[in-house]
Order: structure tokens, then sequence, then C-alpha cells
DNA sequence: CTTGACCTTCCAATAGTGGGAAGCTTTACC
DNA sequence: GGTAAAGCTTCCCACTATTGGAAGGTCAAG
């Protein structure tokens, strides 16, 4: 199987095949004398595995730990449990902040008249010195009151 | 006021500040005689405007697009809506597939024992022909059947 | 043998942000 | 006035994950 099949097989393109070895999260993958890679089923499947990883939002880093999870047949179910769950936190985490972000804008398009006026709510509220900001990063040293 | 400062009254960064400049989000600030850049306080307030967009997601150029809402005083609020809500439905599709992902992990995650043995349905899923993918992308001219 | 699909490598670009180096300016303090 | 430190300047690099393209070699079919 040359790297376009597999790809065809394992749903993760040519391009990103090659990124995947690139950097290490796949082995160099076989030769044919003139240079072409060549892929065995179960690279294949490997490829998949990734694929599948890849669309539950896992990065190639996360997808590095499950891989050798998946590889090391006397991992305990625990760490890979684990692995999962705290993706699943993360994920959680994310929707809250969009759903936040959801509201937000609902609230103000449902205050804003959408016709040929031109005072809008949203536009007024966007320029407003509101504190929906995220938590007061520290600050630096402080600044010289120069002004 | 110089760039430190307008970045502490806008919370936008002094980086993000110069590189909106550079991309055009903003216009170039004015300088004193030494080449530092100086903001006045339309200025900032033009900054505060960008950091709430970009709080509820906005990407630069959708911050572009009401920027220039905003400055523009005779548009018609329904230009400003439709893009606020354009964004909600963004932020709505991401939030569906997010969710979707998470509650394959649980699932997954609730039929894993998660203890020392290392029989783990989750990798064993992962490691599945399974068509969660994506739609089928339009697929290039065919592969020659050579294998 | 030509054609065209396929493969190879290498380089660039995307969005948004952070990090840092080299060097000048400003300010605080003694 | 001198010095130290904090700011500023530009420039370049890194990150994630992915796509696109160019230049050139290979393979199968006609």
């Amino acid at each position: 199987m040359n790297i376009g099949e597999a790809s065809a097989a394992s749903g993760v393109s040519a391009k990103m095949i090659r990124y995947y070895e690139q950097i290490g999260l796949i082995r160099a993958a076989a030769r044919t004398e003139s240079g072409y890679r060549v892929y065995s089923p179960s690279e294949v499947e490997t490829l998949r595995f990734i694929r599948r990883a890849r669309d539950l939002g896992f990065s190639v880093e996360e997808m590095g730990t499950l891989l050798a999870l998946w590889q090391d047949k006397g991992r305990e179910s625990a760490d890979v449990k684990r692995v999962a769950l705290q993706h699943v936190v993360k994920i959680e985490k994310r929707i809250q902040e969009l759903e936040g972000m959801a509201r937000t804008l609902r609230h103000l398009a449902g205050h804003c008249h959408g016709d040929e006026r031109p005072d809008c709510p949203i536009l007024d509220d966007l320029a407003t010195i509101s504190e929906t900001a995220k938590a007061a990063p520290a600050r630096k040293p402080a600044l010289r009151g120069r002004h």
C-alpha cells in the first residue's frame, strides 16, 4: 500500500501522514526502491486510530499518549480512562466558554432593532468599559505613573 | 499615552496592539520624536472594543467588520445584528461538535473499568473502523487500483 | 513512448499569540 | 551628572494542525 491508498483507507490526508511521520507520532514507513512509502495493514490501522482520536478533538500530543497506551499491552485501563476524562473536562470547559459568548451575543442581538436605524446596542456594548474580561492577569511590576 | 499604558487601559497586550497595527486592523499610531507610539483616549477606546469583540470569539476579520460598522455612524443596525447572529450560529455549531465528542468520550469511559486491568473499550473503539468521520470529502479523480 | 496520476522533498502560508534579542529612550534615584 | 532599570523600537522564531504549491522522479495504461 502506498501513501495514497493508506490515506484513502484511513481518512488521514497524505500530507498529514508525512507530517505525523516527521514529528515522530508514527514510525517512518518502509520505502520501495524508488523511495515510495509503503504501509502495512497494521500501520493503516494505526492511522485510523489517529484519525478517530483527532475527530474526538485530541491534540497530536494526546494522540501520542493514547497511541503509546494502545500499543502497551500491559497498561492499566485506569491510565486510558484518565486521559479520556481529562479531555472531557477540557472540552466541557470550552463549551462553557462558547456558551457564555453565545448567550451574551444573543442577549445583545435581542436588544438590537435590526432595521435601518443606525443605533445599535451591540456596538454600544462592545465599546463599553465592561469587565467581562478574563480574570485580571497578574500585573507586571507596575507602571511608572507618567501621562 | 504610550503603548504600555494603552495596553493596560485596554486589556490588549502591547504585542497584539503592534500586530493589529501591522495587519491593518487599526490605523498606525502617531509617534513621538524618538519613535514611541502614542495613543489617544479614542484609540484606547477602539482597543477596548477590539478586546471585547475578541473575548466574544470574533476573528480578526470579523473584528474589522465590526469596527467599520462601529465607526460608520450611518450604518443600519440590521447589518450589525446580522454579523452578531452569524457568529452565534458558528459558535453553536462548534458547541454541537464539542458536545458530540464529549458524549462519545463519556460513553466510552463509562464502559472502561478504570482499574489495573489492561483491557479498555476506549482504545478498542478508537481502533475500530467506525464511520463517525466527517462527511465524505469530495474524492479526487480515483485511485489506480494497484496493490 | 507519451500521458497523467501519483509519489518525493522543500518551502510558504494560515490565525493569534508568546518569547526573546539587540539596541535606543526615558525615568528614578543617588 | 551618572547609572540602573524599565520601556520602547524592530526583527525573527515558535507554536498547532493543516493546506497549498513547485520542481522533479516514478509508475501504469494506452
